[in-house]
DNA sequence: CTATCATTTCAATAAGGACTGAAAAGGATG
DNA sequence: CATCCTTTTCAGTCCTTATTGAAATGATAG
């Protein structure tokens, strides 16, 4: 094992047990744990954490022995973080392998995030309540159609989501829009105003 | 079939085809697939989103009926709304059967299930952030250890997240607080200011 | 061009969650 | 308290997703 391994607590032997390491580790395990609740797969999120954590550029054999994972999944994982913006690839001059090393800033993070989880999740659910509130209309059902009481029941109930998400939309795009390192515009307001 | 299945949509043909039942279907087929993005599962997303737009109380073979799942995972499913404390139960008199209901205001909604997400998965990530920045510090390392680069580096990580963590949970908070029928506080203020 | 090292791909498999159905428990009614 | 109706529970099964590992592809250097 040499030096630069060392400092990283990166070995096949379980040996080195660091408090550097072992802290990172305990953020990593949790970081994991919270992305698969949220819909991330736990090893992405956990890749991400030690590239977060490290705050250094690893390679793809670093992060297999560091988290025990196949070299296909690092493979694979490394590049849907790439695809998702929040890690970036690396070369190093003289050395023929790729290296990873992850966003610094949180906010810049959460910020890319959000922006695709909005365009991916959000925006098909908004197109379809507008769309289910269409075929309610008088003028797709016609008069008497359209005021029967369950209808005009079930339209209402679409157009309060229609407007949260409408509402919501918006805060995501004010964090989204904004969010060139350190704290957004609309966290700012939001800090003033509590 | 009697007139209130007729209503409803529900029965065992798929020959009622009213444009009431088609609306209602396709919004809950795409709340469902939202529901599994970000980690509720499709069938309990489904279920509350026919108690939403129906915005009339529903009992379990109605559920069934109208979903095509099972009497054991209706029964599972509306149990965990009910616990989540987005759907109430309700009792009709003279029936023996009990209904569920849901919540009709979208904002309260969502601030019960944003306090208990808050709760679950953010407050015991940012615990183990401080246990881990705590690992680091310079009283559990000794000065020399506790300046190392590498040290350094993530302890900077940590404090980042941390930060990020702290402010997200504030506006949390403020939304979860005021959340009690209508637009937020915060929601408000965030559509003035911008 | 060939050898060498790195990365990607993907069929096969493993792991994890969700769902079912039937049996047990619960609770109202006469 | 026996019956009838409803709800809950949970072991077994099914289905989806995640992961592996090895072969194919790509890239660099000599």
């Amino acid at each position: 094992m040499n030096a630069q391994q060392a400092s990283l607590g990166i070995g096949t032997t379980g040996a080195t047990a660091s408090p550097l390491r072992e802290a990172q580790d305990t953020f990593i395990r949790r970081w994991g744990e919270m992305g698969a609740t949220w819909g991330i797969n736990r090893t992405m999120a956990e890749i991400h954490a030690l590239l977060y954590v490290c705050a250094e550029p690893l390679c793809t054999d670093d992060v297999m022995e560091r988290l025990n994972i196949s070299r296909g999944n690092a493979s694979m994982s490394l590049r849907a973080l790439c695809d998702w913006g929040i890690i970036r690839r690396q070369h190093k001059r003289g050395d023929r392998k790729e290296y990873f090393q992850s966003l610094g800033d949180v906010w810049e993070m959460f910020s890319i995030i959000a922006a695709e989880r909005k365009r991916r999740e959000m925006d098909p659910v908004l197109e379809t309540i507008k769309q289910c509130r269409r075929m309610l209309d008088e003028s797709s059902l016609g008069k008497s159609a359209a005021r029967r009481p369950d209808v005009q029941a079930t339209r209402q109930r679409l157009e309060g989501m229609e407007e949260f998400m409408e509402v919501t939309n918006k805060i995501f795009q004010q964090f989204i829009g904004n969010a060139r390192s350190g704290l957004t515009r609309v966290v700012k307001v939001l800090l003033k105003a509590f």
